[in-house]
DNA sequence: TGTACATCAGTGAACGCGCGTTCACTGATGTAC
DNA sequence: TGTACATCAGTGAACGCGCGTTCACTGATGTAC
């Protein structure tokens, strides 16, 4: 008799994973992927340096595969946990735009919650994500900055399935999610260094969020808002 | 006969100032400011390694002495030159909305030229300064947090003497303010890696701002805003 | 089913190099009397 | 005004160390026939 051989392939990782592991480890504490050192990356994974160039010809060989990972991680938890509140969608015209407003608001607030507590879930890549946007290599600047533009493409499509608003064309809309995402960078960064004020960022960024689209309806529809009676949400 | 003294004096820069702008010109060119070393350093300097340590304990003594120098600049430039359009304010009430919201549509153009031309004038020390806001030391990304805290009170000071809006508190002008210079973080990156899409960045920098703004006039005083016809700056 | 061979992840020793840091020293400038 | 001394920015040599990279080798796993 012997173990099952599918149980032991999943346990025991493999040589890559054990020197991405290792690096994300490493880079959580204080330092970015781009300060590490090969042989401290090995080490960490328990394994011989030159291992490191049976898996990855360089050091931005090996940040490309982490990043790959979290980025699809990340993308993978947002959509997962967003199919929760698409229960039918608000349709913002002037039949009872107070009603649509108050329900658009609700949205915000769980979104903003959504993604606040992935980003607490996933602290370390998250920082690290952060990091490299503006680090020093190139490559990995620019495979997050395509992170970004999928995540805001995915905002844009939520947008437009949850929220219906006549009024804003998919381009004024795209251009808010942007913005959004861009601006939660740093609300996230906030929210993770100041547990304190956890309740208080969150009020700012779900007010951030409204006041651009509440802004983008005023210069398109000031009838609506008019009958609306906005309010902002504390923080 | 000899040289004036005081002449020479300002022409040549002492070995601090060197290192100074050794380590600037060093991490301008695609590294930051941590990644440097201190033989790197004192090497592009013209001196000895070892001379480091006459004028800093350690390197981010240098980085800090780096920070401090660049963000005086930036905060002097900024405001030197927002002195100009000071021609009076605009009184933003209900006596004549369209034309104030015209007014200072004017001027929040002025100002997002003022600081993108800034930001393309120093674009080395800009460009190092971000990537160190979430770079790898503690101490600089402090110090770096404080500069963009500075620069958005500057920001409140500036439109509350400027615009007169009588509808919004200080605190919602500082949070709105503060949204905007972290945003600006991001559209002046663009706007120098993108020269070709200048006007356009200048236009999504004009349109984040005036929907923040135009959003809380919605919420605050909506009958300003239906009053007042506005209208988005094309890109 | 067995055998021969190729592939592949991993090892250990060795290389040359640039690094941060320390030491003892120099020469110019400033300061006290 | 001159002299003695202290301070200070700078030098050059030397240190031990960890780094990235290369080499020849091992043993397990997969594949062809």
């Amino acid at each position: 008799m012997r173990a099952a051989p599918v149980k032991a392939e999943k346990l025991v990782q493999s040589g890559r994973e054990r020197l991405m592991s290792a690096a994300m480890q490493l880079a959580a504490t204080t330092r970015s992927l781009a300060s590490l050192g090969l042989r401290e990356v090995a080490r960490h994974a328990g394994l011989n340096p030159n291992t490191f160039y049976r898996h990855f010809s360089n050091f931005d060989d090996l940040g490309l595969a982490v990043i790959e990972q979290l980025s699809g991680e990340l993308r993978k938890g947002l959509r997962e946990r967003r199919q929760r509140p698409a229960a039918g969608g608000v349709l913002l015209d002037a039949s009872n735009p107070a009603e649509a407003l108050r329900r658009a608001q609700g949205i915000v607030r769980e979104s903003v919650k959504l993604v606040l507590d992935f980003v607490a879930e996933h602290r370390e890549a998250y920082v690290v994500g952060i990091r490299e946007m503006h680090g020093t290599s190139p490559v990995l600047r620019k495979a997050l900055r395509k992170v970004m533009d999928t995540l805001a493409d995915d905002m844009t499509e939520d947008v437009q399935g949850l929220l219906h608003l006549p009024v804003l064309t998919q381009a004024d809309v795209r251009e808010i999610s942007g913005m959004v995402i861009r601006q939660m960078t740093f609300f996230s960064l906030d929210y993770l260094e100041h547990p304190e004020q956890q309740a208080q960022i969150r009020g700012q960024a779900e007010r951030f969020i409204l006041l651009l689209f509440w802004g983008a309806l005023a210069a398109k529809a000031p009838g609506l808002l008019g009958a609306a009676q906005l309010q902002f949400p504390e923080g």
